[in-house]
DNA sequence: GTCTATATCGCGATAGAC
DNA sequence: GTCTATCGCGATATAGAC
C-alpha cells in the first residue's frame, strides 16, 4: 500500500475529533490545541493543517455529535411502528439510552452545551433544532403530547449538564411512561 | 453622605455582576474582563479590587442566580396549597414563567450552562442540583410523576441552551398540563 | 502530510499612583 | 475605592524544513 507510513488522513482527521470531544468535555472550549493534539498523538503543526483554526475544529465536532444523534434516532425507528410518533419513539429511546450509557455518549449533551458558547457553533444548534421541530411536526401526534414528550426527553438529556444524574431504574420508568404517552 | 464621590461599593459590586451576566450570555466564558468591567464603568483594575480573580466573579455569578431561582421558586409556593407536590408545582410554574419571559431570566439556564464549563462552578452547580432532587423528594409525588414532570421543567429551561424556542402558547398549555399531572 | 520553530497578540493579574 | 501602567504567560496561527 504505496509508502504512506503512518495513519491516513481521515484516520488522523477522526482520532482529532475524538480526542477533541475529550478534551472539551474536561476543560471546556477553552482546551488547548496543544491537549488536543497530543491526545490524538499529533503535533499542534499537524492538527492545524488538518482544521485551519480552532473554530474549524470546533464546528467540525459539533456538526459530527449533531448528525451522530440524528442518524441514532432514524435507526432508532422501529419498521414495524407505522402508527403517528414513530419519529417521536425513536427520539426517546434514544435520549434515554444515551442518558444510561456510563460511557463517552451520555455526555454528548454536555459537549453540544459546552460548545454552543461558540457564536457559529451555537447558530449550527440552533438550525439543527429547527429541524427536529420540523421533522417531529410532522410526526403526527397531537400538539401537546409532543411538547411534553419532547421536553421530558430534552430534560433527560440536559440535566447531566448541570450535575443532576437520576438512576437508570428512574429513567427507564420514565422512558417507558414516555412511549405510553404517544400512543395515548 | 461624607466625601463618596460615585457609587457605594455595594452598587459597584452588583453592577460588574449584572455586567458580568451579559457579556457571558454573549460571548461564553471567555468573555473578558476588560469588557465586563468598561460595560459595567469601571476599570479592569476596579473589578479586580471586588472580585480577585475571574474565577471568583464567575464563581459570585452562579451563586446569584442559583439562588435567585431558588428564591423565585419558595416565593412561588402557593401559601393556599397543602396538597402533595406543592414545592414541585411552584418549580414548574417559575421554570416555564421564566422561559415565556423575553428579558434577561430567560436566559438564566444559558447563563448556568456556559459557567458550568468552569470547574468550580460545575461543583457548585452539581450541588445545588442535589438539594434540588431532595427537596422534590420531599414533596410527596409518586416518584414516576416527580421524574416525569422535573424531565420536562428542566427540559423546558434547556432548550434554549441550544436555540429551540417554543412559542408562548405552546409552553402555556405544557405548564397547565405538567400542573395537572401532580394531581392526578 | 506532518513536524519544529517562531511571530504575534491578548489576557489575567500585580504594583503603585491618586 | 478606583485608575494607569506594565509584566509575563500562554494561546493561535504561520513559515518553512523534512
Amino acid at each position: 500500500m504505496g509508502r504512506t507510513a503512518g495513519r491516513d488522513p481521515e484516520q488522523t482527521r477522526t482520532a482529532l475529533l475524538d480526542a477533541a470531544a475529550q478534551v472539551v468535555r474536561e476543560r471546556g472550549v477553552s482546551a488547548t490545541l496543544d491537549d488536543v493534539a497530543r491526545r490524538a498523538g499529533v503535533s499542534k503543526g499537524g492538527l492545524l493543517y488538518h482544521f485551519a483554526s480552532k473554530q474549524e475544529l470546533l464546528l467540525a465536532l459539533a456538526r459530527e455529535w449533531l448528525e451522530r444523534f440524528r442518524a441514532a434516532v432514524e435507526a432508532a425507528v422501529d419498521p414495524a411502528d407505522t402508527e403517528p410518533g414513530r419519529l417521536m419513539r425513536a427520539y426517546v429511546r434514544v435520549s434515554v439510552h444515551e442518558a444510561l450509557d456510563a460511557a463517552a455518549t451520555r455526555d454528548a449533551l454536555v459537549l453540544v452545551a459546552h460548545l454552543s458558547t461558540v457564536a457559529a457553533v451555537a447558530d449550527l444548534a440552533r438550525a439543527d433544532a429547527l429541524r427536529w421541530q420540523a421533522d417531529l411536526r410532522a410526526d403526527g401526534l397531537p400538539e401537546d403530547v409532543l411538547s411534553l414528550v419532547l421536553a421530558a426527553a430534552d430534560g433527560v438529556s440536559a440535566q447531566p449538564v448541570w450535575g443532576m444524574e437520576p438512576e437508570p431504574q428512574e429513567l427507564e420508568r420514565l422512558r417507558d411512561r414516555l412511549l405510553a404517552l404517544t400512543r395515548a
